[in-house]
DNA sequence: ACCATGTCAATAACCGGTTAGATAGATAGA
DNA sequence: TCTATCTATCTAACCGGTTATTGACATGGT
């Protein structure tokens, strides 16, 4: 959001994408891709709704570049370790704590753009993670009691519980962050751990 | 969709506020609330726009009146049960997978109706189902590892795991039904497995 | 001077919501 | 039974405001 600190008069397109794509990632964390509005983008981003176009091509390509950064940027942070799910779930809550973003924007991203190709880095990140939950395994390092498909999607599932509560749960006492943490930690621990 | 089966000529009112509301569904299903189209919706329902707002006030109370119609008719259906959790993941699985708009407007209503009241009849639906997990827990047949509000949340969780893939997981080759449900049901058990 | 960078203003389409009126069926009086 | 009347149900046309998108123009840096 604040990616530009000094005054910066001077016109430089790389800091306005920068601006543009934060300010992108921002509303549509909020309103989606439909609800956005490229207008407040814009304003948000202090400078003209023409230039969305000029840099992206549309308001979907504009989502896509923004999302895919904003993923980036976490794949990078998370750092994958097949043999130590429980660190891996707790990083990604923290992740999702941390940045309430980033759970939305992929929400939005399921919904509003389930066809597609889907991200190449995505996509390959998670190749690179099944084969190392499948070489764990046939290690002996790591149950097989499921297929490594299986165990990715219910550790990232523990791990994003949290994240994805219904509207209805905030009403009731949840418990602090300390305490989730720990469930989720214990919960992925369980999941795995031998007979 | 085809509630109505007979050629139906004659003007029913109710009949005709049910055709909106199972049009209603299945477009907000498909493109949430922003990018619903009520004109889509009447023209589904075979009737005119200007009904919609007779019946019911404005776009998002349609919405609130077909998540509210479509949520009752599955917590009536989950027939929650605090002492075999695994039974009620596998039935909020089948749920899942047998329709997966439900999953879907459940996102839609978690990301775009945030704030509101929420549903009371989900409201007291949670809290019947957390008093039965403390009673279970107090009883000594369920496990107090976690308060009963994480291991609500956590089975919850674990059953939509599967229905709330990231579109990368698509292209990969995923389990088949009978797998992925016997995932769901074991993970559940290991999760509250007594030490 | 020249090009990248950015602004301005316009536009065509669209969308939620409204209004006045038509139509079918029920009701009641004779 | 026949018909005038009434009401709920439904429709066609429209409106004001908003939206994404574009083309012509300005400006700063080098």
């Amino acid at each position: 959001m604040a990616s530009d600190s000094r005054p910066e008069r001077t016109r430089d397109a790389a800091r306005t994408k920068q601006r543009l794509l934060d300010a992108a990632r921002d509303e549509f964390a909020e309103y989606g891709i439909a609800g956005g509005r490229v207008e407040r983008i814009a304003a948000a981003a202090r400078c003209n709704k023409a230039l969305i176009y000029a840099y992206f091509d549309s308001k979907d390509a504009l989502f896509d570049a923004a999302f895919a950064a904003h993923v980036q940027a976490h794949l990078d942070r998370v750092n994958f370790d097949g043999t130590d799910l429980p660190a891996y779930a707790e990083r990604l809550f923290e992740i999702f704590e941390d940045d309430p973003a980033v759970i939305r924007l992929a929400s939005w991203y399921r919904l509003e753009r389930s066809n597609g190709p889907g991200l190449p880095a995505v996509i390959s990140a998670n190749q690179t993670r099944l084969e190392k939950l499948r070489q764990a395994q046939s290690e002996g390092t790591l149950t097989d009691r499921w297929d490594a498909t299986a165990i990715l999607v219910l550790v990232q599932s523990i791990a994003s519980a949290w994240a994805t509560l219904n509207p209805e749960f905030s009403a009731t006492t949840a418990p602090d962050r300390p305490t989730r943490r720990l469930a989720v930690i214990d919960a992925v621990s369980r999941l795995i751990a031998p007979d």
